[in-house]
DNA sequence: ACCAGATGTTTTATTAGCAAAACATCTGTA
DNA sequence: TACAGATGTTTTGCTAATAAAACATCTGGT
């Protein structure tokens, strides 16, 4: 059964909001300096209330550290959680923008949906793919030179599914 | 701020577990003809209790037809959503495992925690894409052979974060 | 010293999604 | 027919993540 393994889903050791709270004391204290719960909050939208919340359970989890005065900074796992899932956005927001061509604004979208999902080894080799990609090698750049070409025309109409099954009909 | 888009994540109609309580009627009536409530239970791996109220949501919402004998059946529109989930998984599943040669596992695993999250716009030109990569043409199938060698001395080690923005610097 | 405003916490409530258990109903077989 | 087993629902309780509101504390300006 193709189902077997959904629930890894949850099994995911940091949720999106989780990852949010994580990523939004990483950006502040690069832009101000600083990371307090209320920037936390207005960084995300959400009550001062929720974000006291959600922080107490980071503090309690080591990744998150206050200050004698109520600060926050992120820990060293801290760090290393917020690097991952930074470093997986970043690379699939440029594949999605730089490659696939989707606009701006649903390539931040979909990256920031995506981020703290995938595993460390599919961002590396991402990284590996849109490296190569955009490389000097002539290869590569006729490769996307032609992509890009015949995305002009190339349309694709109706139904996802059936267009992805007849794709994999035809490989056999 | 690169936090602005965070909460779509939420605003997703389909969540994880929907679309897998959808998923496993399409399969369970594809493989057995029919499906009721224990079956999903079954395929989920969850109690019949949860599978009956998130069922129950799924007929209010129109997602789930069901039987004069308790029979389900997924909607004109439950097939559409299905359609582009699985459709979603497919392309994404193959481009994992046989562009970017992760294991057959955890491409399965990545691929089924962004099914649901992806745009269409985004599945549809990850087939585009995944199509060329695959086709006839000579360009393709130079930039693919051209990557795969790369791949088998280029291991990237450490902070990937990292990586990906000395890679966007050395881009400007 | 006082008061206003900003900040942080706690409590109460909501929603989604699960488990567990009690209960009801249906079905097949001895 | 009677009973066992499968099926479906409901109730209770849990956790994560939110809002809202009450409360406490801290800080700056007059």
């Amino acid at each position: 059964m193709s189902t077997e393994f959904w629930k890894e889903f949850e099994s995911n050791e940091i949720s999106h909001s989780v990852a949010h709270h994580l990523a939004a004391i990483h950006e502040l204290m690069r832009d101000q300096g600083y990371a307090r719960v209320s920037d936390v909050a207005r960084a995300l939208d959400i009550t001062r209330g929720s974000a006291s919340l959600t922080l107490k359970t980071l503090k309690e989890k080591g990744l998150v550290v206050e200050d004698h005065n109520k600060f926050l900074k992120l820990s060293e796992v801290g760090i290393g959680i917020v690097d991952g899932i930074l470093g997986n956005r970043a690379i699939v927001r440029k594949f999605l923008r730089d490659v696939l061509k989707l606009d701006e604004q649903q390539a931040e979208i979909d990256a920031c949906k995506v981020e703290h999902l995938l595993s460390p080894q599919t961002g590396i080799q991402l990284l590996h793919f849109v490296r190569f990609l955009f490389s000097s090698d002539p290869v590569a750049q006729q490769f996307l030179a032609e992509f890009w070409a015949r995305s002009e025309e190339d349309i694709l109409s109706g139904d996802l599914l059936e267009s992805v099954e007849t794709f994999f009909e035809s490989e056999k």
